[in-house]
RNA sequence: GCUGCGGUGGCGGAACUGGUAGACGCGCUGGACUUAGGAUCCAGUCUCGUUUUAGGGGUGUGAGUUCGACUCUCACCCGCAGCACCA
């Protein structure tokens, strides 16, 4: 009845873990029922992008949780939604592709095939018969079908966005692709380049992704991430006359309080103004410099960041303020991308602009009181001086001031704005969903597919090189590129670009809600029913991409009246990371690689479950350790050996009888911990507490079934399959739905507690004392102990502080 | 530099709204069973001190609040992650 694993003799797990995981596959057992007439719990994954080297112990570890709580739920009488899907087009399967010729569809099949296996292999209660796959054209129909609705809002345009562009690999890369300014394969430089790309709208959501954090259950960490890249800022445009001329320079600043500090002004190399009005003897020089600032790359601007440059242009801008005559310059330190690409500088007052004035000897004027500006700008509030009728103000009030009177002489307007870019939504890539919609060859109009032409499918392809320009491999298939409208002759062509990879991760969690439904998205009755999405964990690496992404579109769908939440996700939790056991990140380099695969068949699923959750907090990073799991595994063998006989039969002495005071105290904390702790997630403490009870457990002679029913019942969502096996032989029936137990407060109180007296900070003695006694009672207790008694010998007792069930706290002179 | 998170035995980690620091597990030490044990069971395990008892010290560092601080306040040090000239 024991098998031999190396040394140790164990309980047969794999024979159980296979019987049970059959069962429920045979009898699905977790389907989720929709619109049922119970509280739902929609508990979800990141799904997986099934990679072709298999799981890592990583991976498990969101999943374990979800579903702990998915089972912990059924028990209490949710109807629990819990379903698995692959995220399977990107790069890594087209990359095989080029170097084996194997098309991405069979790699994807065969990696999700082995995903499918690993995860099954744990016993994780997902309705299996929801499985999605993004690649599939019965889920990227409706991927190309959002699109449209967020091209028929205005919410994706084409522009000239520039892009990775690799000239030694003659190739554009993705930005997944692009490690410090150079491509991932081969170290190769990298340049940005402007192409035609498609572009998603999502700073028309800015302000709205930005508040509604504050209805959502996220990690400060993620929040605080998301809102540092929408990056809002408020202040003012102001704007500044340019001499000489009708035109005018519009700046955008934070700090519209300084503007009679504004000495000089800064626009970007790219900034259209150089395009006109630089005077003769300066456009050279200006010339050059932009030339200069073009050809450095992002990660060349990032590291001569150290000392500033930039040229004279030979422009004076008024200040509107004073209509003093001031000089324009051009510098890379000002982005085209951010505000208007101009500023104006105020060197008393902004790090930046002093330490350009230094180098190039600007006039500083101290506006703000409060600092040296001699020695470095004075960032902070004060008060207002040479500042004319904001004198006297501090930095708040001065702005409101200032701004009113700007907006008065229509010089200048209040205004917010974002870091936040608008999302580059195509990739010069085979493997993803591409576009739904033709071009006309001639007008070069976008033509919209109908909903019946959709899915625009993925031709067939032979060659997976890109095209020597740039573009992705469908370039190369002619009848994708041009093809005549059979009805009216006109001559189109599909776009060779396809979606990026997070395009099917933005909405899947829909999907689920109704899988099979091949005439929308999903029902809207399925979806009022089931979200939001209660519980969502995954790492911590998607915390500006996929989900800043997936919660705009899902603001869109809103909008549209598709879903009936605002947001799609209420609460998320990241889970840490496994780090190996020599606390370094693992890798196949480090060589520190654990596949779960060796580990279940050394210790089983149960083991492995009860193990990652036993290693800490979900949400901190863990070393692995092989001899840890050794504990676990022991603590499983212990109970099934406490329990279970050599013929696989109940132990005579598991009997139906009353279980003593202490016994029963125990059960109830137990309970009572377990439960709450299944509420915070801690699942490590959990764990503890049922090794204790267990251990009381196995103390008794003659083992209460009743104590057992409940033990079991609370190691179950951990410990899927030993549980179930165990209460099949206790006779209960169904432990996956089985009435997840209640304690008694009454009883959890222990009838006598033990208080501590403390003398002037330092504990001294102990006693016993009945339950919520009167602090009378406690102090004439705490007094009559003998250790104590000769510390109050010869001192006087000046206070004395009794803290019900806890202590005694006595201070003495 | 900025933002967020963290720092507790040899190790992973416990400690509710401030109330007997170190639960639980690993490892280690001793013992039992055994031809043997790296299996299993029992006992011990923060540290100094001690025959036992009594004591002293102790949660990154330094101050502070309090009868009482891992927990609250201030300053600082270290580690991890993200962002980084965003006007």
């Amino acid at each position: 009845m024991k098998y031999k694993i190396g040394e140790y003799l164990m309980y047969p797990f794999s024979k159980v873990e296979n019987k049970w995981q059959k069962k429920w596959e045979e009898e699905k057992t977790f389907k989720a029922e929709d619109c049922a007439d119970q509280p739902k719990y929609y508990v979800l994954d990141m799904f997986p992008y099934p990679s072709g080297s298999g799981l890592h112990v990583g991976h498990p570890e969101g999943y374990i949780a979800t579903d702990i709580v998915a089972r912990y739920k059924r028990k209490n009488d949710f109807n629990v939604l819990h379903p698995m899907g692959w995220d399977a087009f990107g790069l890594p399967a087209e990359n095989y592709a080029l170097k084996t010729g194997t098309h991405p569809r069979v790699t994807t099949k065969n990696n999700i095939a082995t995903f499918k296996r690993q995860i099954k292999s744990f016993g994780f209660s997902y309705d299996w018969d929801r499985e999605i796959n993004t690649t599939d054209p019965e889920y990227y129909k409706w991927t190309q079908w959002i699109f449209q609705q967020l091209y028929k809002e205005g919410l994706a345009y084409q522009a000239e966005v520039s892009v990775n562009w690799c000239p030694e690999l003659k190739t554009v890369l993705a930005n997944e692709e692009v490690i410090d300014g150079k491509s991932e394969r081969g170290g190769h430089p990298v340049i940005q380049k402007p192409m035609r790309q498609w572009v998603l709208k999502i700073t028309d959501y800015a302000e709205r992704l930005l508040e509604d954090l504050d209805i959502i259950d996220f990690p400060e960490s993620i929040k605080e991430m998301q809102r540092n890249w929408i990056g809002k800022s408020e202040g003012a445009d102001v704007y500044f006359k340019i001499a000489g001329t009708d035109e005018r320079l519009k700046v955008f600043t934070t700090r519209p309080d300084t503007l009679f500090g504004a000495t000089y002004m800064v626009v970007a190399p790219e900034h259209p103004i150089l395009e006109e009005h630089v005077s003769e003897e300066y456009i050279k020089e200006v010339q050059d410099y932009k030339e200069q600032a073009m050809r450095k790359t992002d990660l060349d601007r990032k590291e001569l960041s150290k000392e500033k440059t930039g040229v004279f242009t030979g422009i004076y801008a008024i200040n509107p303020v004073n209509g003093e005559e001031i000089p324009v310059w051009t510098s890379d330190y000002v982005l085209m991308t951010y505000g208007t690409g101009a500023i104006m500088a105020v060197p008393g007052h902004d790090q930046r602009d002093w330490e350009f004035a230094k180098k190039f000897g600007m006039p500083i004027i101290e506006v703000i009181s409060g600092g040296n500006i001699e020695e470095e700008a004075y960032e902070g509030d004060g008060e207002l001086v040479n500042s004319e009728f904001l004198n006297g103000l501090n930095v708040d009030k001065a702005k409101d001031k200032i701004i009113k009177w700007l907006e008065d002489k229509d010089l200048g307007e209040k205004k917010v704005r974002y870091k936040l870019r608008d999302w580059v939504f195509s990739r010069q890539r085979y493997w993803g969903e591409p576009f739904p919609l033709r071009i006309h060859k001639e007008s070069g109009e976008v033509e919209l597919l109908d909903k019946d032409e959709l899915p625009l499918m993925l031709p067939k392809i032979d060659k997976y090189e890109l095209s020597g320009t740039g573009e992705s491999p469908l370039a190369n298939i002619d009848n994708w590129v041009e093809f005549t409208d059979p009805e009216t002759g006109e001559k189109y062509g599909y776009d060779t670009n396809t979606m990026p990879q997070w395009a099917g991760s933005c909405w899947y969690y829909l999907r689920y809600l109704d899988p099979h439904n091949d005439e929308k998205p999903w029902d809207q009755e399925k979806e009022k029913y089931w979200m939001p999405v209660d519980l969502y964990i995954g790492g911590a690496e998607h915390a500006v991409l996929h989900l800043l992404y997936a919660r705009f579109w899902h603001k869109v769908l809103f909008d549209l009246g598709y879903v009936s939440t605002p947001e799609p996700f209420q609460k998320l939790v990241n889970q840490g990371m496994i780090l190996g056991e020599d606390g370094e990140k693992m890798s196949k380099s480090r060589g520190n690689v654990i596949n779960p695969d060796d580990v279940i068949e050394e210790y089983g699923a149960d083991t492995f479950r009860l193990y990652e959750m036993f290693m800490g907090p979900l949400d901190r990073d863990k070393p692995w350790n092989t001899d840890s799991i050794k504990g676990i595994s022991r603590f499983l063998n212990r109970v099934w050996d406490m329990l279970i006989d050599q013929d696989g039969n109940l132990k005579g002495n598991v009997k139906d009888v009353e279980p003593d005071e202490d016994l029963k105290t125990a059960t109830h904390k137990a309970i009572k911990k377990v439960t709450e702790d299944m509420n915070e997630l801690r699942f490590n403490t959990a764990i503890s507490e049922l090794m204790v009870l267990s251990k009381e457990l196995g103390k008794q002679s003659e083992i209460p079934i009743s104590v057992v029913k409940k033990f079991i019942n609370l190691l179950n969502p951990m410990a899927p399959h030993i549980t179930e096996e165990i209460a099949d032989k206790l006779g209960m029936k169904e432990l996956a739905y089985y009435e997840w137990p209640e304690w008694e407060e009454e009883i959890v109180k222990e009838e006598t507690i033990e208080m501590a007296v403390q003398i002037n900070g330092k504990v001294r003695g102990q006693f016993e004392i009945e339950k919520d006694a009167d602090k009378e009672k406690c102090l004439e207790k705490a007094l009559a102990v003998e250790n104590v008694q000769r510390h109050l010998e010869g001192v006087e007792l000046v206070k004395k502080i009794v803290v019900p069930n806890k202590l005694v706290s006595l201070v003495v002179k």
